[in-house]
DNA sequence: TGTACATCAGTGAACGCGCGTTCACTGATGTAC
DNA sequence: TGTACATCAGTGAACGCGCGTTCACTGATGTAC
C-alpha cells in the first residue's frame, strides 16, 4: 500500500527534528527561518508542510524533543550526589556556554519560549517537569520545585555567562554558581 | 543658529528609548520592528535614521538605558538585608512576572542578548556590573561576582515562571527562589 | 510689529530582501500482472 | 523476469507581507531685518 511504508519518512521528520534543534539554538526561535531549518535537514522549503502543521506546531516538537534528550543525559546518571555535581558542572563549563547549539534547549531559548504560543508553552511545562524529576530522582529529598529552582539557577547563570563581554567576569559567574550550588545541594556532606 | 536648541531632539530621542524599551521586553528584540517602535513614540518610520545609526545601535543604547534604570532603583533603597529582601521579593512576584513591559530588560532579553552583536553585549556587560555594584553596596560582604550570581538566579526564575504554563508550579517556583535566596544571603540574621 | 528666510525634525514612499505558507509538479519507489 | 502503474515525499516558484534602511520632500519653527 504505503510506497515507504512510512518509516522512510519518520525518519525524515526525526532528522528535521534534531537539525531544528540546533539551529533554534543557535540562532533563536525568531532568527530561524523555514527554508534555513529545512535546508539544515538536506530539504527544500515545500516539504516543512508534510511534516508540520505550522513553523510554531515545529518548534512545540523541538521543545519537546530537546528536553525529552536532556531528561535522558539526567536518567542515564547513577544516583546520588556525585551525579548531580558531575551534571552541574557540565552544565557551568565553558564548553556548554561556547556551544549552545549542542546544549539546553532553556538556556538558549527561555526568554523566547515564554513569549510563545500555549502550544510551545504547554510542550515546555511538560518537558521541564520530566527532567527536573529526574534530576529529583537523583538527590532523594530534592522535590520538583526544588530541582525547578536548580534549573533556573543554571539557566540564568548559563545566559548571563553567555552576554558577559568579559571572559574573566564570565568564567568568574560560572565558578561561583558551581560552588554555590554544590554547598546547597549537599551541605552535609562536606562537613564530618 | 540651531532651530530647536537640540533640546527638542534630545527629548524626542529619549521618548524613543522609554517606549523602545517597554515595546522591546515585551516583544523581544526579533518580534519588534522599527516601524512599531518609532508608532510606540508617535512618529513614523523615516525619522528613526536622525536618532540611531541602525536598529542595533539603538537596541545597544536600550539595554544600557534599561539597565540605569533598574540601578537606580537599588540605588534608591536604604543600606540593609531588609533592602535586598524588598527587593528579591518585587523582583519574584507575579507583578512583575506578568508585566515584562515594565520589568528588568535582563529577564525579559538575556538569551536575544547573548546572540546580540558585540557592542549590544558591551552595553549591557557595563550596565550590569553597576547594577551588581549597586547591589553589592546594600549588602556588605557581597562581592560583585556574588551579586551578578543572585541576579542570574533571579532572571533565571522569572524567565521559568513566565514560560510554565501551570499556574500554581509557577508560583512556587517564584516563592521557593525568594526563600532560598533570603536565607542565602542573610543567613546569620534568622539565627539568634 | 510684520514679513522673508534658513533650518532641520519629521514624513512617507520606495529599495531589495527574507519571512511563513500554498500549490501544481516531478520523479523515484514498491507493487501488480 | 520485465513492464505499466499508482503512490507520495520532495521540489521550487509564487503568494502577500513586514523587515531594516534610504531619500527626496514638507512644513513648523526661531531668527533677521
Amino acid at each position: 500500500m504505503a510506497r515507504y511504508d512510512g518509516e522512510h519518512k519518520e525518519q525524515t521528520r526525526r532528522r528535521i527534528l534534531e537539525t531544528a534543534g540546533r539551529r533554534l539554538k543557535s540562532d533563536g526561535i525568531d532568527g530561524s527561518g523555514v527554508k534555513t531549518l529545512m535546508a539544515d535537514a538536506g530539504l527544500t522549503n515545500g516539504a516543512f508542510y508534510a511534516h508540520f502543521a505550522s513553523k510554531d506546531d515545529l518548534v512545540a516538537a523541538t521543545v519537546a524533543d530537546q528536553l525529552r534528550a536532556q531528561t535522558e543525559v539526567l536518567r542515564s546518571l547513577p544516583p546520588g550526589a556525585d551525579s548531580v555535581r558531575t551534571y552541574l558542572g557540565s552544565y557551568l563549563s565553558a564548553t556548554h556556554r561556547d556551544d549552545p547549539a549542542s546544549g539546553c534547549p532553556s538556556g538558549a531559548l527561555l526568554d523566547e519560549i515564554a513569549r510563545s504560543s500555549p502550544a510551545v508553552q504547554a510542550a515546555y511545562t511538560a518537558g521541564l517537569v520530566q527532567m527536573a524529576d529526574a534530576m529529583g530522582e537523583l538527590l532523594p529529598g530534592l522535590g520538583r520545585v526544588a530541582a525547578l529552582q536548580v534549573l533556573a539557577t543554571l539557566v540564568g547563570t548559563l545566559q548571563l555567562a553567555r552576554s558577559l563581554d568579559d571572559p574573566a567576569l564570565s568564567a568568574a559567574v560560572l565558578d561561583g554558581a558551581l560552588a554555590t550550588l554544590t554547598a546547597q545541594l549537599a551541605p552535609a556532606e562536606d562537613t564530618p
